[in-house]
DNA sequence: TTGAAAGCGATACCAC
DNA sequence: GTGGTATCGCTTTCAA
């Protein structure tokens, strides 16, 4: 009469251990131990494992990974982590970044998460909270902050591998890195080779992008310094048609020829309104996005936009495995962007 | 000479634990652990307390989540679960949804995770994988496959919530129910009254779109039964321009009145290519899309579509943080959409 | 071929 | 005020 489940204190019938399996089994804990992690060649009857799975299944036994981890001293765990400002903003490449990556590593053993960290702390508190699920590895996308202290912090706590991806190298950590400068240089090389001079930069007010938009603009800046009499107008801009129609309606006091709009969905927005305000795209002004969207390439004309080349979520898989079994490798970068620009009709 | 760090099998250093901590600060670990929870009031001296907060913060001390969770018997992890089949199609709204909802519940104390679940395997597969995390509750969003018995698996494992969100009602699970069949039956409601008989339905050959694909067609043909004379003709179109292109060349042999284009991006493509091929919009066909994307506005004529009212993020953290803190409330329908036209131009 | 038992890290009851 | 210690579920060594 000690079969039924237990219950707990407040009625809730407590899950299936596997020591209620072994009782179910007739076996002792060790034996469905082996048995249910394929250790059981050799040691363990055919009969008896047969009994084993029957009883586990019966019960819908599924093992407690907590007690795994604690256990065996490490988790198959690897954090994604993303400050909750950048999420809104991450859009469609990031989408098949992590359903790449989420595979791969899933086929390799292990639980990838995504850690979307609450905005308004700390590195050092965020990666406190990553540090408590003692992942095999945390990997910061792009926009996350991630200091050097806050690597110091998640090597003590038994991280194996910390990854930078899409972000600047920070001491300690290894990285995939994506010189968000490289974008706006790019973007700006091309209209001054065009032979515009008056740049626009479309800089967005949306929280958590700065962290992009600031290194584009300064990219931007560094490449028009070589050009004598080329000038740099900043101009921020919401994601909203009202904020495009503001800046559309005083355009022309501007005195722009050419605009980069930080990204492709910034850009088809602000190219609208220009449409709108009566502006000739690329006649009177020319206009660059960034990011190479399908949809940029539906508008008219035809989207100018800077595509980056990144190693794929596969691929960054991989790479994490590879330092989560060897974490004696020194950090470092494994692999850099390059921007390159792919030339439609609303650039001249 | 017991203070250094003790150093594992692999060279690195084991992360510094509360007895760690208790012997740098001359104390107990249950002191350490009173300290470090907030219940040291009136049971520990502010100088003992003081000497433990400065031990822990000099090791760096972080707690080990799964130990918490073993001890305690319930884990402070709230999974949001997401087919990776599904995550490429997620889009903006979903970010959103996944910012607000992150934030809070993080408020909360709950630690929000995604957790892309690997695409091809059975929703029996999938639930284990959460259940083995022993989280507090589980979302499932949208597309993500949830079925009876996944829902008893994780009940019996101990989760004290499940709930699908965007999704039909699951025996068992709560659910924030989202009908996809009222968006097409909208779409066409409002076709069919503007005189259209002949209603094309873009369904992308994408993978994981078909479980919201197929209710959205299914309502467009409901509407269009009470309608004599009306006729559903279902159209496959890929996400790249040579399908649309390919669709739009043989366009006026289909004979179609109107189009139902799934979702705004598939809409914009097929409008851009339609357009492109000398069909003229809304005049000899109209189009509609769904999710009143802001990019859906820029277009011309602008898109007419179909947008989804849900509970936002915060609201449904707010539910599911109730569900935990009651775990006897019985399973239910708590909120459900509402689907609503927005007319623009692109249907006349 | 199987079982007994130690121990991973944190918590909370109970004794001092 | 503070410390000893049993306990959560699981893995793995050693002994039978």
């Amino acid at each position: 009469m000690k079969d039924n489940p237990k219950v707990g204190p407040r009625g809730g019938a407590t899950p299936p251990t596997s020591a209620a399996v072994a009782r179910r089994a007739g076996v002792s804990r060790a034996t469905v131990s082996y048995v249910l992690n394929g250790q059981a060649a050799g040691r363990v009857s055919d009969a008896t494992q047969a009994k084993v799975r029957a009883a586990a299944a019966d019960l819908g036994y599924v093992p407690h990974a907590a007690a795994r981890t604690l256990r065996s001293g490490h988790s198959d765990l690897v954090l994604l982590a993303v400050a909750a400002d950048v999420v809104p903003a991450v859009g469609p490449l990031f989408a098949a970044f992590l359903a790449e990556f989420q595979t791969a590593l899933s086929e390799r053993g292990h639980t990838v998460v995504l850690h979307g960290t609450g905005g308004g702390r700390t590195p050092e508190d965020a990666a406190r909270a990553w540090a408590e699920l003692r992942p095999a590895a945390v990997v910061t996308v792009a926009g996350t902050p991630l200091s050097a202290s806050s690597v110091q912090l998640l090597t003590r706590a038994g991280v194996s591998a910390v990854l930078a991806y899409g972000a600047p190298a920070v001491p300690g950590a290894h990285s995939v890195a994506m010189d968000q400068g490289e974008v706006g240089a790019v973007a700006a090389a091309h209209l001054l080779a065009s032979g515009r001079r008056a740049l626009g930069v479309v800089t967005p007010v949306e929280r958590g992008l700065h962290l992009f938009s600031e290194p584009r603009l300064a990219g931007v800046r560094a490449a028009a310094a070589a050009f004598p009499g080329a000038r740099v107008v900043p101009l921020e801009l919401a994601y909203t048609e009202e904020s495009a129609v503001e800046l559309a309606s005083c355009w022309r006091q501007l005195g722009l020829d050419a605009v980069f709009a930080y990204n492709d969905e910034y850009a088809m927005l602000l190219l609208r309104a220009l449409q709108d305000a009566g502006i000739e795209v690329p006649g009177e002004t020319a206009v660059v996005g960034a990011d190479d969207l399908l949809l940029a390439r539906l508008v008219r004309p035809r989207l100018t936009s800077v595509r980056m080349r990144m190693p794929g979520g596969a691929q960054a898989a991989e790479l994490v495995a590879r330092l989560i079994r060897e974490p004696g490798v020194a950090a470092g970068v494994h692999g850099v962007s390059s921007a390159q620009l792919v030339v439609r009709e609303s650039s001249g």
